[in-house]
DNA sequence: AGCACGCCGACT
DNA sequence: GTCGGCGTGCTC
């Protein structure tokens, strides 16, 4: 029996299968989708069994053995094994990085190696030189750890020994299992044998008696305990415990605990709340995708407030009801825990719940709740879309134009494209649901790919805000230089005296922090990067924001010698200053990078704000969403135009999003809203119709920009990175990628390039990049494979590297 | 990626 | 004359 392997080790050369023989012992339990260890040239990997054949093509006599497997029941369902393959072919990325991305991370593998003494060598045959290395047993269990402590020399000393085979290094795959274990102490023996025992024991050994009378004395209430649990109770040491166990009087095993994230919290059960006319009628057709398994992808717009979570839970509940199972994906910032309580309260310990706060660990429990099919709704962050469910019964995905469902790593993968693909093999609907779609998804839903489900109003009649769009170049020329126009001045001041709260946001983009020199303009600029260095107040010094390279500021001019160099740019800090400045009693919680660093802060800080601990809750894109206050009647947006000139064709459409979004988070109740919108640039159309809250003009002028300029939808794009040490190699690659492109593609394709990317230089390394975009052309992924093999060998011997990212969010 | 094999310069 | 530099090629 052959086992078809996908192995631990991510390049080109070994992106295939490799076949191995399964001992006897394994061919029970063996399936697609283990995990397994094999030998792979002089070293152990882990790899992923894909598939399991009779007999192999390759030369017999060359086909070893599998060495053990990880797992007894496979973490990978069929369907995730396929649905991997789709990813890696639809991303062009290495197929064992898509398989262990859908895993979480506690259960990647560790690699690692052990040291020990030869076996043949005697007690005095073992070299001087070594023996302090090994001064209690013959081995050292972690090379990786011994080596994180030992010098230089010492490191020498003993790849000298290795050298000489008088030490044996064995490798080691571990999986770091983080499962959280628990040491069980049982009782192996009867009462007689423990009173035996304690005639037996020698007087001095005070503990042991001490311990074998308090299991005599407990001998009728239970056999077992835990160790901690055992210590406490006895008041003896672990050492004593140990003892008996030599004696085997005890016995000490190790067994996993399940963590609960949520453990003492209690949600007070929820009931579906009756529906508004809206509501229902965006529900019903997706009810009937329910009842009927046909798969479907619908597009739910519902402006902010409209109630779209109440649609999902009820979606949710009739999927639960016919005995399937839901995913729900939220972008990671939203994952709040006023989000999880809803879910949590409405169907309480069925749902798991993954996102980034959450240790290693209970990440890794959590995912086994959902494939032990102990829970059947899983709410989650991106990767949250691999949940190992077998009977998903509907997807959805909150905020559904969030860019935080495109991975910008490899696997670059759209949560958005993954979940259509598993809706297709499940026959199960899926929901995209946002105030403000994505270009792509509305036109799909207009085009009728996708159902569109529209709800115009608000829960209970609520009012949208009322916008008014502040021009900022009127202030100035009005004598107004300070960085809060009147209106908005006006306005917190109004709240101030009502006791009702404001939210300002500053959309940091565009406007990172730095030093210039006032006389000759000079910027400070990262040696290895070509990009300004950012000044970091609070330790004093620029920092590059790519490499992480500091340096001191300097007093006076490197270029000038002029002693005028000066901190420009707005950050929350400073408007923070500046509040207190029109308004010295006003109290300001401030959420930004640097005051919700530590864990559980940001929350700590949102729960202050809504019991009123603040008249002001300041920040940056992190208090965009989600945030859901009665009192916030009054929102700030102090910049709307700071991230309307990126170099990005979406631009627009994230300038709109996010003041649709954050105009969402006023007036939400009873009181109504106030937005007061500061910008530069108020006739343009992605920031004026934020001020009729009309997504439907935005959507019609955007897509003529889009359709003008060849972008999304119109086109789908890929874009090729380039980079490496030296500039000549980058700029000949490139180049001679856009030629091939030019030449395979066909003639309705457009190559464009090669240019320097926006970011010319990162660690030292050129960056150029190319550019394809197309309608329709079978022949792109191919081609692009091509591309990759012929530079195969030139990126694994120079510092060379080729990365390509088909429909990409960042255009950077 | 690792790791071994293999062919040319500065050292015991 | 050997030790060791890292170029090249393979891993079932």
């Amino acid at each position: 029996m052959i086992a078809k392997v996908i192995v631990d080790v991510a390049v080109n050369q070994t992106d295939r299968m490799f076949d191995y023989l399964v001992p006897p012992e394994f061919e029970q339990t063996i399936v697609p989708g283990i995990r397994v260890n094999v030998p792979f040239g002089p070293r152990k990997v882990q790899g992923f069994v894909i598939a399991i054949a009779e007999d192999s093509e390759y030369d017999s006599s060359k086909i070893k053995p599998l060495a053990e497997l990880v797992d007894l029941k496979p973490p990978l369902t069929e369907e995730l094994l396929a649905l991997s393959t789709w990813v890696k072919d639809n991303t062009l990325s290495f197929h064992v990085t898509v398989l262990k991305t859908m895993l979480p991370a506690a259960m990647r593998a560790k690699y690692d190696k052990r040291l020990s003494i030869h076996e043949s060598l005697d007690e005095g045959e073992v070299p001087e030189s070594i023996q302090p290395f090994f001064p209690e047993t013959n081995e050292i269990e972690s090379w990786e750890k011994w080596s994180k402590d030992a010098s230089e020399l010492d490191k020498k000393v003993m790849m000298t020994a290795i050298k000489e085979e008088v030490v044996l290094v064995t490798p080691l795959v571990k999986t770091s299992d983080s499962v959280k274990k628990q040491q069980i102490v049982n009782l192996m023996v009867s009462k007689k044998d423990l009173e035996k025992a304690i005639e037996s024991t020698p007087s001095r050994a005070i503990k042991q008696v001490k311990l074998l009378e308090f299991f005599i004395s407990h001998f009728e209430d239970e056999s077992e305990y835990t160790l901690t649990a055992l210590l406490e109770k006895a008041d003896v040491s672990r050492d004593t415990v140990q003892s008996l166990r030599k004696k085997n009087l005890v016995s000490i095993e190790e067994k996993a605990i399940a963590r609960d994230p949520y453990e003492g919290r209690t949600f007070v059960k929820s009931e579906p709340l009756p529906l508004m006319e809206e509501q229902q009628t965006a529900l019903d057709p997706i009810l009937d995708s329910i009842h009927q398994e046909n798969h479907q992808t619908f597009l739910l717009r519902g402006v902010t407030g409209s109630g779209k979570t109440e649609v999902y839970l009820q979606a949710i509940d009739q999927v639960l009801k016919k005995g399937k199972e839901a995913i729900v994906l939220v972008p990671e910032i939203s994952l709040t825990p006023q989000m999880v309580t809803r879910f949590k309260e409405r169907f309480g310990s069925r749902v798991a719940v993954l996102h980034s706060a959450l240790s290693k660990g209970e990440k890794y429990d959590e995912w086994q709740k959902i494939r032990e099919g102990k829970v059947d709704v899983a709410v989650g962050a991106r990767s949250a879309i691999f949940a190992p469910f077998e009977k998903l019964g509907i997807i959805i995905i909150d905020e559904e134009h969030e860019t935080s469902y495109k991975q910008e790593e490899s696997p670059r993968y759209h949560a958005r494209q993954v979940a259509i693909k598993r809706g297709e093999y499940y026959k199960a609907p899926i929901i995209l649901g946002s105030a403000t779609p994505s270009l792509e998804s509305y036109a799909r839903a207009k085009k009728g790919v996708y159902t569109l489900l529209t709800m115009e109003n608000r829960v209970n009649h609520v009012k949208m805000p009322e916008v008014s769009i502040i021009d900022m170049r009127e202030e100035l020329r009005s004598g107004n230089r300070s960085m809060f126009s009147e209106s908005l001045v006006k306005g917190i001041s109004d709240r101030l005296e009502k006791r009702e709260q404001t939210v300002l946001f500053l959309n940091r983009r565009g406007y990172s922090s730095f030093i210039m020199c006032r006389d000759c303009g000079y910027v400070p600029q990262c040696d290895h990067c070509d990009i300004s260095l950012t000044y970091h107040r609070t330790n004093q010094s620029l920092q590059c924001h790519y490499c992480g390279h500091s340096e001191t500021i300097p007093s006076i001019c490197p270029e000038c010698q002029s002693d005028s160099i000066r901190f420009f740019g707005t950050g929350t800090q400073k408007v923070e200053e500046e509040l207190l400045k029109v308004f010295p009693e006003i109290r300001i919680i401030r959420m930004d990078v640097d005051t919700t660093r530590r864990k559980g802060s940001h929350e700590k800080l949102l729960r202050q704000f809504g019991e009123g601990k603040g008249d002001v809750l300041l920040g940056t894109q992190m208090i965009a969403k989600g945030l859901d206050f009665p009192n916030i009647t009054l929102v700030g947006v102090l910049a709307a135009d700071s991230m309307l000139h990126l170099p990005d064709f979406r631009s627009g459409e994230r300038t709109f999003q996010l003041l649709t979004q954050v105009s969402g988070r006023a007036g939400r109740h009873l009181k109504p809203g106030e937005v007061v919108v500061q910008t530069y640039t108020p006739d343009h159309y992605s920031i004026e119709d934020v001020k009729s809250h009309n997504y439907l003009s935005f959507f019609e002028k955007e897509m003529g920009i889009r359709k003008q300029g060849g972008y999304p939808p119109y086109y789908f794009l890929v874009i090729i990175h380039v980079s490496s040490e030296q500039l000549d190699q980058v700029v000949s690659v490139t180049e001679k990628i856009t030629h091939f492109l030019q030449r395979e593609l066909s003639d309705q394709t457009f190559v464009y390039g090669p240019v320097a990317s926006t970011i010319p230089r990162i660690k030292d390394r050129y960056r150029y990049q190319c550019m394809i975009k197309y309608k329709v052309e079978p022949k792109l992924t191919n081609t692009l494979q091509e591309v990759i093999k012929t530079y195969q060998s030139e990126t694994t011997r120079s510092s060379l590297a080729i990365h390509m990212d088909m429909n990409p969010y960042m255009m950077l």
